[in-house]
DNA sequence: CCATAAACGATATCAATTATCAATAAAGAA
DNA sequence: TTCTTTATTGATAATTGATATCGTTTATGG
């Protein structure tokens, strides 16, 4: 079984989603670079809101709905993954944009990428015993990180 | 271990949240106990909307805030697990109140609860890796059920 | 049966997201 | 390089699920 590497670069990451883009004839904007950039070297899974202001930083007549359709554009391709929270605050990770377990500190917000050895062998169990044919998943656990227990 | 009953009877759910409410001095009204008896019965985890019809087939004056109110109480008092979806829409499952995994017909929005023995092991084996202290958790698999397929 | 405060119902408000559309500019062709 | 086409942008309106407001109603204990 090949494994595939969980984190690459911030340049190659970028240059990936460049790839994908430019494959599926969609135009390369100094915007869209703006977004791609953030999301390629972050890994503090980033709001909507925090990209719009670190894009703003370098192009301050950015429209808020331009980081919205780059996201959505994105998360079509597959090249981000979203993660919503019940209260409306969606975080996306454009490093690791396949499904993966979270850690999330509910105090400062945290949230952490944790590994995880025995998560595949749970969709297989759930496979087996359901019939179900498993497309995607979502994990997230909820606490207090080490700094604020 | 003692393990506690992943299901009782919709009665005696609905005499749990009864019991909790009676006991935390909030007030039995005759749409409250309606709320209570779908969510005590149900076991296919409706959304507000279809709460909202139950309750005004019974009392058609009903308000929907009135709904997301005792909704709001029994999340409040961990007698409803709230699972919600990027799309916005919520879903509550009143029989077991509490974290489990679901599996989630993304053709049909079917959702039901596998049985996952090595769960728990998961939750230690984050705590062990991270040293965070993990009070919650959600694990949610999406696919396409048997009929589905 | 009364008094009181909780809960109700109708509706206004809110916040996040999506839709609209005229103006702009990326990208390939000439 | 310039031209042409059309995707994309930016400003803003519309939408939607959820929450807040507030006058009226009613559950509950005395």
């Amino acid at each position: 079984m090949k494994k595939r590497p969980d984190t690459v670069s911030a340049k190659q990451r970028l240059d990936q989603m460049l790839s994908k883009l430019k494959d599926h004839d969609f135009r390369i904007t100094p915007q869209r670079l703006a977004v791609l950039k953030v999301l390629a070297a972050s890994d503090g899974h980033p709001s909507v809101e925090r990209i719009y202001e670190s894009v703003r930083a370098q192009f301050p007549t950015t429209s808020l709905a331009t980081i919205y359709k780059t996201v959505a554009l994105l998360k079509q391709e597959n090249e981000v993954l979203e993660i919503s929270f019940p209260d409306g605050s969606n975080r996306y990770d454009g490093n690791k944009p396949f499904p993966h377990p979270h850690l999330i500190c509910t105090r400062c917000k945290k949230i952490i990428d944790p590994d995880l050895s025995s998560l595949e062998d749970l969709a297989k169990e759930v496979t087996k015993e359901t019939g179900f044919q498993i497309t995607n998943h979502r994990l997230d656990f909820f606490g207090l990180c080490r700094e604020c227990q």
